[in-house]
DNA sequence: GCCATTTAGTTGTATATACAACTATATTAA
DNA sequence: TTAATATAGTTGTATATACAACTAAATGGC
């Protein structure tokens, strides 16, 4: 029964890493009066850098469930971030639309973003940094067609 | 507002990984038939490394709140996995004990972890793995600090 | 042009998670 | 010894997530 322990496992690490990320971040924003999870914080990143999108495409991005889009995007509305708009070639879309609002808040959440970043990786070397993250890019491909199959 | 793009962000990384990661071990049990989460796993791998404790205990092994503990054990308790046993000590205090049917089926359960860790890392270079994993305990470290001041 | 199939999104249900407020027990201080 | 405080766990509430079943709209075969 050994060979590793939960702690040793990249399955716990990620999970881990991802929960403190998601903490520190959905912090910070509060403390700078902005009431943002980490996880909105996402969807309305692939807004910006993608510009307004249907529902769909932003499952895509960022791989997850069409449901899980659904109740995000709603609560990204209710928030006022968010709009929602007919798309002209196809009535079944709903295209997302940052508000202006969104936009200017987003200038600061950029910046605090950066810093959450900097700061989990304070004292690290940077090549061993990168190599890492390639690393972990190989293991969520890997991931992702084991998926799929 | 460039320098990095959400994709390339350890945060959604981490993120990204331990969901892939928790949906194909969940999976890979499902189709075992063992219904058992990933997450439920890995409150059962403690059990078996570290032997009955209290859900203090389990929450400081895998930092996690006392809510979250309470609800996850609950769970567990309901499909027959777990059960509570009074402390001597300290009448407030639930020692977590697996059962036996918990035992039998973590052996099975072990050898599916160890292969989709197997799966995920597959085609990767074993040395620069270990010390990808060396980056993310230090990141784990450096969030753990952060989010307790 | 109609019917079958596919696609976009929603809703029901379940687990995972955090935070805050609560209860019950233990510990500490006066 | 009692009153104040700390600790263990639960419950309420909210978000995040997946899967399955559903609705509405588009597309394709005939």
């Amino acid at each position: 029964m050994s060979g590793y322990t939960h702690t040793q496992s990249l399955g716990h690490q990620t999970g881990l890493a991802s929960r403190l990320f998601n903490k520190l971040l959905t912090r910070r924003f509060r403390e700078a009066g902005i009431e943002m999870t980490a996880e909105q914080w996402g969807v309305i990143q692939v807004l910006i850098n993608g510009g307004a999108m249907s529902q769909g495409q932003l499952g895509e991005m960022l791989y997850l469930e069409k449901s899980t889009i659904s109740r995000s995007v709603s609560g990204l509305e209710k928030r006022g971030w968010v709009a929602w708009q007919k798309s002209a070639e196809d009535a079944r879309q709903k295209l997302i639309v940052l508000t202006p609002n969104a936009e200017n808040v987003a200038r600061q959440c950029y910046d605090i973003a950066r810093g959450v970043l900097r700061d989990a990786q304070a004292g690290l070397d940077p090549e061993a940094l990168t190599l890492s993250q390639l690393q972990l890019a190989d293991v969520i491909n890997n991931l992702r067609t084991l998926n799929q199959s």
